[in-house]
RNA sequence: GCCUCCAUAGCUCAGUGGAUAGAGCAACGGUUUUCUAAACCGUUGGCCGAAGGUUCGAGUCCUUCUGGGGGUACCA
């Protein structure tokens, strides 16, 4: 419809201006005026010599001659307001009502994307923050699915580094073989506990060597248990056996308790990475850079690249002791993705606070001419905050995954039980029911928000079930597919040329958008628009609902229309929340 | 210091250079013999951080300033 209109202003432009080859632009009318898309005249007056009423008058009166898609125009000022036919939406809903894959696009359709997210490291459970970034990655990846693009799900564990080993030996050093069956501690629970255990052990030693004189700085640097934690990563990158062995058995752990969270998150991925596998290749390649010269030895051993004149900083690629940093596994990961999967774009999920990592990754590979550098993209998010201030993993202050959804669950259960609304239902049903109620609070309070922007996370907000939540939308489906059971019929929708009510017309004009909105999210790589577009159609829904008689109407053309309109409402609704990783229920 | 992001209602957030800046929460009031009241309707609440500039038009673009977050050579 945007095409057509454009088209026609472009025409109405050139027959009476003569101005041609000029971008036309178009926006949706503002609630306060009637019309559906205006076009703003004021750029062209200089040409016209006419004023901004006149100029629009004349493009309103051409257009209204030329086409009978558009009933009626009114002019505000310089604002060209046009109003589309009623028979056009009518048309719109006939085609669409009962397709339930609504909104699909093709607009991605051949292209290869890469999405890596989640990336944990195993020496502590997920937390708030994580929450974050698998709820984005996973659905990033699922709006380009819908968009029609190839889509590979990658997790990248960072299961090796010096952090590994702190929890490592805190537990040689204090667990008595403690084993998540014996403590009954989930995995990555029991592993974060000794995470905890090192850096009050290294606390300690810092206070004593702090005491008999040293500076903070240097004690930090010298405390016994850092340097053993150092020599264990030396012993570990030499592949020593029982280094090997504890470090194995570790992660099994971990990996043990990470997949129960993804599992409740409803996360899910194509392919691992871990970054054990990937350092090496890394290494490798930091060699070849040094003998092509892109990169230089210090005396110290050290291997770094200059990069001032980009603009940037020295960066480090190896320790003197000639164990890898990040950037060594990130270009060797890089490396191994693109080998694997050959994808055009390569999309990391990843912390703001990593942007300066990631530019200078992406010129490294261009510089090593590896890894497919021109298609790395770094979806920055913004960091999660409480309102008490920031999360602070390594002291334990953080809001635990599994905790905040177990939380979000019994705020669901509260709140349905009150409302009575559990009657006749089995106990799985029941569980069923809290759990998508509460997973969709929470999803929704998180994916709301533009990606971009850093976020407080007010725990008592977040399990508001009221207003604009998930379970306000949740609730709107299931409302409609009551009305649905209560027709409980095939809907027989025939194109006609009643007229439509307001709360009519804006819904439809509204769904109408969804596409609009599907191809815009996995554009800006937003969640977030979805979840901003699908509260409007169940406010506009809602208030559809309390003006219209859907199942009383009498009048069958007006009632069989508006079962219509429900149903593609309702499949709006399903395939939005779906790509939010939000489920629907029934009933509520 | 340098680089970078941010600043919109009491709080949390929307706002492709266009019209009178919008929601939710909070506060107050109303709507149910009628399709789900987790809903709907209304009231209160704003020098869009400050000052300049560009433009027919700026919350949006540019400059400076103020305040905050993040990064900045051996954590990841």
């Amino acid at each position: 419809m945007e095409e057509k209109i454009i088209e026609l202003i472009s025409a109405g432009l050139k027959d009476l201006y003569q101005i041609t080859d000029v971008a036309i632009k178009i926006e949706d009318t503002k609630k306060e005026f009637e019309g559906d898309y205006t076009f703003v005249v004021f750029p062209y007056t200089r040409i016209t010599k006419l004023g901004p009423e006149q100029t629009a008058d004349a493009l309103g009166k051409y257009i209204l001659e030329h086409s009978k898609d558009i009933s009626s125009y009114n002019v505000v000022k310089g604002f060209l307001n046009l109003v589309i036919a009623d028979h056009i939406w009518n048309a719109f809903l006939h085609e669409q009502f009962s397709n339930v894959s609504y909104g699909k696009t093709q607009f991605g359709k051949g292209k290869k994307v890469m999405v890596e997210y989640s990336s944990p490291n195993t020496n502590k459970p997920l937390h708030l923050g994580h929450v974050r970034n698998n709820l984005l990655g996973w659905s990033i990846s699922e709006i380009m699915k819908f968009n029609g693009y190839d889509v590979v799900k990658v997790n990248l564990i960072n299961d090796r580094g010096i952090h590994i080993c702190k929890s490592m030996l805190a537990w040689i050093k204090t667990g008595n073989g403690e084993t998540p069956d014996s403590s009954g501690l989930k995995g990555d629970k029991l592993v974060g506990k000794y995470y905890v255990a090192f850096n009050e052990l290294m606390k300690a030693e810092v206070a004593q060597l702090v005491a008999s004189g040293i500076s903070q700085e240097e004690a930090e640097k010298q405390a016994p248990i850092l340097k053993e934690a150092q020599e264990m990563l030396l012993k570990w990158e030499a592949g020593d056996e029982e280094t090997m062995h504890i470090w194995e058995m570790m992660n099994e752990w971990v990996y043990a308790g990470f997949e129960l969270t993804y599992k409740r998150l409803g996360c899910d991925f194509d392919r691992y990475y871990y970054e054990s596998n990937t350092y090496l290749l890394g290494k490798k390649a930091v060699d070849v850079g040094l003998s092509k010269n892109i990169f230089y030895k210090k005396d110290d051993g050290s291997v770094w690249i200059d990069l001032t004149a980009d603009g940037l900083d020295q960066k480090l690629l190896l320790r003197a002791d000639g164990t890898s940093v990040y950037m060594t596994q990130d270009i060797g990961t890089a490396m191994m993705k693109y080998d694997d999967e050959h994808c055009e774009k390569s999309v990391y999920v990843v912390g703001n606070e990593q942007e300066y990592h990631f530019k200078v990754l992406k010129l490294i590979l261009e510089k090593l001419e590896v890894g497919n550098a021109s298609g790395l993209y770094h979806l920055s998010y913004g960091m999660v905050e409480l309102p008490t201030g920031k999360l602070k993993s390594r002291e334990g202050k953080t809001v635990d995954a599994d905790e905040l959804i177990e939380e979000m669950y019994e705020s669901a259960k509260f709140k349905t039980n009150e409302l009575g609304k559990t009657e006749g239902l089995e106990e799985a049903e029941l569980h069923h029911l809290y759990e998508t109620i509460g997973l969709s609070a929470l999803k929704y309070f998180i994916l709301k928000i533009d990606p971009t922007r850093k976020m407080v996370f007010n725990p008592e907000e977040s399990i508001e079930l009221q207003g604009n939540t998930g379970p306000f939308i949740q609730y709107t489906y299931a409302r409609i597919k009551s009305v649905l059971r209560g027709y409980n019929q095939q809907i027989n929708y025939s194109v006609s040329e009643l007229f439509l009510l307001k709360p009519e017309k804006d819904l439809l004009v509204l769904l109408y958008k969804f596409e609009q909105a599907v191809k815009e999210a996995s554009l800006v790589m937003s969640p977030a628009v979805i979840a901003n577009y699908i509260y409007e159609v169940a406010q506009s829904y809602n208030h559809f609902y309390h003006e219209c008689s859907i199942l009383r109407e009498e009048n069958e053309q007006v009632k069989q229309r508006r079962l219509a309109m429900s149903q593609l409402a309702a499949n709006t609704i399903k395939n939005a929340l779906h790509l939010l990783g939000i489920g629907t229920v029934e009933r509520m």
